[in-house]
DNA sequence: TAGCGCAACGTTACGGGTAACTCAACAACT
DNA sequence: AGTTGTTGAGTTACCCGTAACGTTGCGCTA
C-alpha cells in the first residue's frame, strides 16, 4: 500500500504469479480462469491498492471514453446550475462523468474548450446554445462523437437538439401581456456578441406584441451579468429614459426580481402602477408572497433528458433529433388581471 | 476533412511524407526541422482535420494530465454554484479541466466517485469537506497527487485546506444576536448523514449563545434540501413547537429568505415581533430593500484560491497547507438594533 | 581531403491494457 | 490407444505519441 508511483496491472499480475492478460481477465469479469487464479489476483489487487488506468483502455482503441464535455455559458445564472446538475447526475447514473467547460457566452471561449476537450477523446459532448463558430462547427462534424445541443431547439441540429422554443415562449408571453390591455412596454435584459435565446425570446415577444397593436417602446441591453442588480439599474434607467411603459419584460427571473425590488423602493405600485415580467421561474419565487409573471422552464429535467438522449445514442439506440421539453406560461400576479 | 475515423499523427506523417517523430516535432513547436517540411505538416494537419490526441501523451507516461477532478455536494444551492464558477474558470486560464462529481451530501457518492476519477488520471482533486470515507482516504492518500479540500478549512488537511471557519462564523453570529439581547434562539436547518460544515456553525452558534446566558431552544434538522422552500415550512414548524423564540438563525440565506417570507405571509414584523439571520449573503441580497443579517464569505475568490493552490502545487511550488478565506458578519436590519 | 560539427530527419522502444491467437494439460469419448 | 473437446493460461500485436538514440548529408576547418 501507500506507494509513491501508480500501481500497475503487470506489478498485480508479477505479485500473484500470472500474466498480465489473466489479470486483466480476473478485472474484467471475462471468465476463463479458475477460482484458484481469481483469488490470488484479487488479493494482490487489495493488496497493492491497485486502480485501473481506464486512459489505457480508452487508448488501446476498443472502448470509448465515459467523459462528456458540457459546455455551459456562466454558473452565476442559477438556471444553467440547474441544467448542469440535472446533466451531471443523470450522466453519474450511467457511470459518465462531466468534463466541464464555461464559455462565458463566447463563441470563441467555447471554440478553445472544444479544441481542448475533443484532444482527450470524450465520448460525446453537450453544448449550450445552437450558434459556434465556423472552426467549432468543422471540429464537431470531424469529431464523429454525438454532439447535443441544448437550450434553444434547433430544427436542424448538428445531432440532436434539446430545449424549448424561445421565441414562442417570448411570443406567448407578448400575446399574454397585451390581451391585458399593455400597449408601451418596455424590455430589460443584457446584450451578448453573440444572437443567443434571450434574443429570440424578445423577437418573439415584440412580434406578439405589435401585432396585437401595441409596441415594445424601449429595449434596454445592458453590458452587465444578467442578474439581480443588473436588473435593478437597468429598471431605474429604463424608467428615466420612457415615462410612460405600463409594463417591463426582463430576459430572466432574476433581472425581475431587481425590477420588482427597485419598484417597491420607489413606492411604485405592482401591478397598479408598473406590470413586472419575468422568465425562468427560479425556486425563490415558491416562498414570496406574490407570484411573479414568468414563464416556468424545468431546467432539471431539461439537463437530465440532454443525458438521456445522450446515453441512447451511445448506446445506438434510435434517437429523434429534436427534444422539445416544453414551457408554461404563469400568470403570476406581478401584471394587471385583465384588459385595461 | 471529415473523416469518420480519427486522424492520427502517422497519418498526417505519412500525407506530409515526413516520419511521425518530425511531425511530433513540428506540432510541439520542439525545432529541428526545415520551415519547408513545418509547412508540408501544417498543411497536411489542416487538410486532415487532425486533432492531437493528449491521451496518448499522458499515457506516455511524461506528462501529466490536465484534468483536475471538483466535488461539489449539489448546485441547487447557489453557492456551491459559485465555488464551482471560481475554480473552473480559474482552471481555465491555465488550460486545466474539471471533471465534476456531485455528491449529494454522500460519502459514499463521494467516494464512488474518487475510485472513477482516479482511473482517468486527474493531475489534482479538489473535494468539497473535511470528512471522506476510510477507503476514500487511502485511495487519495496512494494516488500521490495534490488534493486540495476547500469549504470548511482544516489544521490538518491531507494535504491543502481552502476555506473559512465555519465554527467561528456561528460562534460571531452567536455573540452578536446575543449582545443584541436575544436570549431565547431557534435554528432550521437540514440534516445530512455526515458532519457538515452547518454543524459545524451551528456548534460555534450555541457556544456562543449559550456562553452569553441565553439558550438555542430549539433546533430544527429537516430532511429536505437547504432551500427557498424547506426554511418557509421549517419557520412554520418551529413557531408551531416553540412559541416564545425571539430570533432564527437559519442554515443559510435561501432558508432564512423562506422564513422572512413566511413571517411576511403571517403578519410577523421583522424584526419587532422575530428576528431573523442567515448565512452566505446571497446575491440577491443586493436588491432586497431591507438588509438580511447575515454572513458574507465570497465563494467565487474561494474557488478561484483553491484553484490557485492546485496550480502552484502542481508547479512544484512552495504552497502552505491552510488557506483561511474570512468571511464578515453582515448586521444587516432583519434583527433587532440593540440589547433589549 | 580527411575530419568534425551540426541541422534535419528516421528508427526503436516504451507505456498500460486488451483482442486475437496459441498452447498445454487433462477429461471424456469412440 | 487415439481423437476430440474443454479449460486455464501465456504470447503477440496493437492503440498513439514521445524520449532517446541513430543516421544522413552538408558545410566548414586544418
Amino acid at each position: 500500500m501507500s506507494k509513491n508511483k501508480k500501481v500497475s496491472l503487470s506489478q498485480v499480475a508479477q505479485a500473484a504469479g500470472v500474466s498480465k492478460m489473466t489479470a486483466s481477465r480476473v478485472l474484467r469479469d471475462e471468465g476463463g480462469y479458475s477460482e484458484d487464479t481469481r483469488a490470488r489476483v484479487m488479493a494482490q489487487v487489495d493488496a497493492l491498492g491497485y486502480l485501473p488506468n481506464r486512459l489505457a483502455t480508452v487508448f488501446a482503441g476498443d472502448q470509448g471514453s465515459t467523459f462528456i464535455g458540457v459546455s455551459i455559458p456562466d454558473l452565476g445564472n442559477e438556471v444553467f446550475a440547474q441544467v448542469l446538475e440535472g446533466i451531471d447526475r443523470k450522466l453519474g447514473t450511467f457511470g459518465y462523468q462531466s468534463v466541464l467547460g464555461l464559455t462565458q457566452h463566447t463563441l470563441q471561449e467555447e471554440e478553445n474548450w472544444i479544441r481542448t476537450v475533443l484532444s482527450w477523446q470524450p465520448a460525446g459532448l453537450i453544448l449550450t446554445g445552437r450558434y459556434h463558430s465556423a472552426r467549432a462547427t468543422e471540429m464537431l462534424r470531424n469529431a464523429g462523437i454525438p454532439v447535443v445541443e441544448i437550450w434553444d431547439l434547433n430544427s436542424s441540429p448538428l445531432d440532436i437538439s434539446v430545449g424549448i422554443n424561445h421565441f414562442d415562449s417570448g411570443f406567448d408571453m407578448g400575446r399574454y401581456l397585451a390581451s391585458l390591455g399593455y400597449g408601451k412596454i418596455g424590455y430589460v435584459g443584457t446584450s451578448h456578441d453573440t444572437a443567443n435565446a434571450a434574443t429570440e425570446r424578445l423577437n418573439g415577444f415584440c412580434k406578439a406584441v405589435e401585432g396585437a397593436g401595441g409596441a415594445v417602446v424601449k429595449q434596454l441591453c445592458l453590458h452587465d451579468t444578467a442578474t439581480y442588480y443588473p436588473g435593478f439599474y437597468g429598471t431605474e434607467q429604463l424608467l428615466a429614459a420612457t415615462k410612460d411603459v405600463e409594463c417591463i419584460y426582463y430576459q430572466n427571473d432574476a433581472m425581475a426580481f431587481g425590477g420588482l425590488q427597485y419598484c417597491a423602493g420607489k413606492g411604485l405600485n405592482v401591478p397598479n402602477d408598473i406590470g413586472i415580467a419575468g422568465w425562468g421561474d427560479l425556486p425563490i419565487a415558491s416562498v414570496m408572497n406574490r407570484r411573479l409573471t414568468s414563464c416556468h422552464v424545468s431546467h432539471l429535467k431539461l439537463g437530465q433528458r440532454a443525458a438521456e438522449v445522450m446515453m441512447a445514442r451511445l448506446s445506438e439506440e434510435p434517437v429523434t433529433n429534436c427534444h422539445d421539453i416544453g414551457f408554461r406560461l404563469i400568470p403570476g400576479s406581478t401584471v394587471r388581471n385583465s384588459g385595461g
